[in-house]
Parts: structure tokens; sequence; C-alpha cells
DNA sequence: CATTAACCTACTGTGTCAATAGGTAAAAGA
DNA sequence: TCTTTTACCTATTGACACAGTAGGTTAATG
């Protein structure tokens, strides 16, 4: 299950390919647009910086920027920074772990390729084809 | 991410494969051979047994029987008894819950994609499939 | 220096997950 | 009949994440 968090994440880069890329967005004006909480989009929005997505800038005149061309993010990335992992069995989400069962477990072999078809949708996608003008 | 409920289902229904299907199989012997608390295990069978997935017999000699042919059921189906909705997010696992975005939401193509996708993915896959004699 | 905005720390209510505990009801064999 | 075995039932618990709120400090601009 996709949290409310990295939806909202996605809706901010959404939000900031939108406008013009050389413009500094203040969170105020996407959280009005997206009809979010400003308060939680800060939240949101402070792990993107920390993971490099977005940059921000404090002062008046301040905002978010995109760091990159829409179309050099992927969905996947959006999403890991914000829901932690895309995996969907702790088994296969934490590398540290060392199922006893796993030499011979029945259905981890159906895990790994649900992982993959999960990982493949997501990366195989990029911002850039989710924005169109035409929406918001 | 899908929970210990909904892997325990299915290893309890491939341990209930495994053995002859004429028998009744008592839970205490699953959660022997699967490592599973029994309590937890109740639980779980519980909801097996309401939706009619697996049929259990009180009393001496008592137990579990698979209610159809192992190649009869879908791990979609079985996931979906104990995890609620394969849903991935909640605009879409909620049929009442009206998005006022709905019409013009740009993540929401991707979602319903992605859906059709783990629906597919799960619905595709037997149970017959996950179970081989020379694994437990 | 006032304003604007990012940035930071802390807190809270709600719910689910994963499990435990302690029973009652039912069926079979001795 | 009575003991054993098993399913079946209700309640509780600790831990944790989710979703969101509250109130502040720092930084930049005009």
């Amino acid at each position: 299950m996709i949290s409310t968090r990295g939806r909202y994440a996605i809706r901010i880069m959404i939000d900031l390919a939108q406008q013009d890329g050389a413009h500094l967005i203040p969170l105020k004006d996407i959280a009005a647009r997206q009809e979010i909480s400003k308060k939680y989009l800060e939240i949101i929005v402070k792990d993107l910086v920390s993971a490099g997505l977005v940059k921000g800038a404090s002062g008046k005149g301040g905002g978010y920027r995109l760091t990159r061309k829409p179309e050099e993010y992927t969905i996947g990335e959006i999403l890991e920074v914000t829901e932690g992992t895309l995996c969907s069995v702790a088994c296969l989400a934490d590398p540290e772990y060392k199922c006893p069962r796993k030499e011979f477990c029945p259905t981890l072999p159906m895990w790994k390729e649900f992982d993959s078809v999960v990982h493949d949708f997501f990366f195989g996608r990029k911002l850039s084809d989710l924005v169109s003008t035409d929406h918001n």
C-alpha cells in the first residue's frame, strides 16, 4: 500500500515540474494548489531535499525547485525516498535479514518476481510522463 | 507491503495442499512444520474458513482441509481474504470514496495501471504453482 | 528591520500488526 | 461416560507507523 507520503511527494514533484523551472516555488503555493496541509507537506519535502531531488531556498522570494529536468526523475526513486523501500515482503526489504527457510521456501521465488515487477513498473516511469500542462 | 498474515495464509494453504487431500490436518502440525505460533495461525485460518477456502472439523481426529483442488485457488484470492484488499492506494481501495480530484488527477491513471498489474500477477498464479513435493 | 519562507523539534491521536492468554464447544476413542 | 483432542471464540497487549498539528528558529530579501 502506497501511503499519502509517497503520493503527496509525487504531486509535489509534478507541481514543481509544471511551473517554470527557473523560479522558486513556495510551499504555500503548492499546498494551496494541491489542497494539502502545508505543515504536512513540509515533512515530505524535507525528505526530497535530503535526497537531493529538490532544492530549497529560504527567505523572501524563496521556495523550492527541481534539481534536474522532469524526464531525469523516475517515479521509483521518488517513492523510495518517502516510502523507504518498495519491497513487498519483509524478507526482501531488509538485506541483513537471513531467513532460515530461504533455501527451500516455496513462496520466496514468487515474492522476488513480484518485487521485480513492482520495481520495473515504477522505475520505468519518468516524472515527465505524469506532467501535462492541461492538468494540475 | 504484504504482511505476515497474507504470507502465513499462503503457507497454510501450501501445507494443506502438500498433505493428502482426504485427511484432516490439525493446526498443531501445520504450526510445527511451518515454525509459526499455533495461536497466531488460528486467527489467520479463521479468515480462511470464513471465506470458505478451507474447512475445519472439531474434535479428536479433527483439523483442516482444502475445499477445492490446489489448482482451483489463485494466490490473489488467498491474499485478499487476509489482507483485505490488494489495492495499492486508498482512492482505489474504497469504491465509496469519491476523490474530488479524480477527473483531472495526473497520478490516478498510473495507480489504476499499477493495480491492474498487481491484480494480474497474483490472480494469474495458482496455489498449485507453489506446491512441490520436494519442498515444505 | 519587517516580511517571507525554509527549516527544525516535538507531540498526538488513531489504527494496524503481530502476537498472547484463557477460555468454550464439539467430536472421537477408551 | 469421561477423557482427550481439536476447532472455535473473545479479549488484551506492546510496538510501531501513519497522518497530521503546533510552535518555534534561521535565512534571505526588499
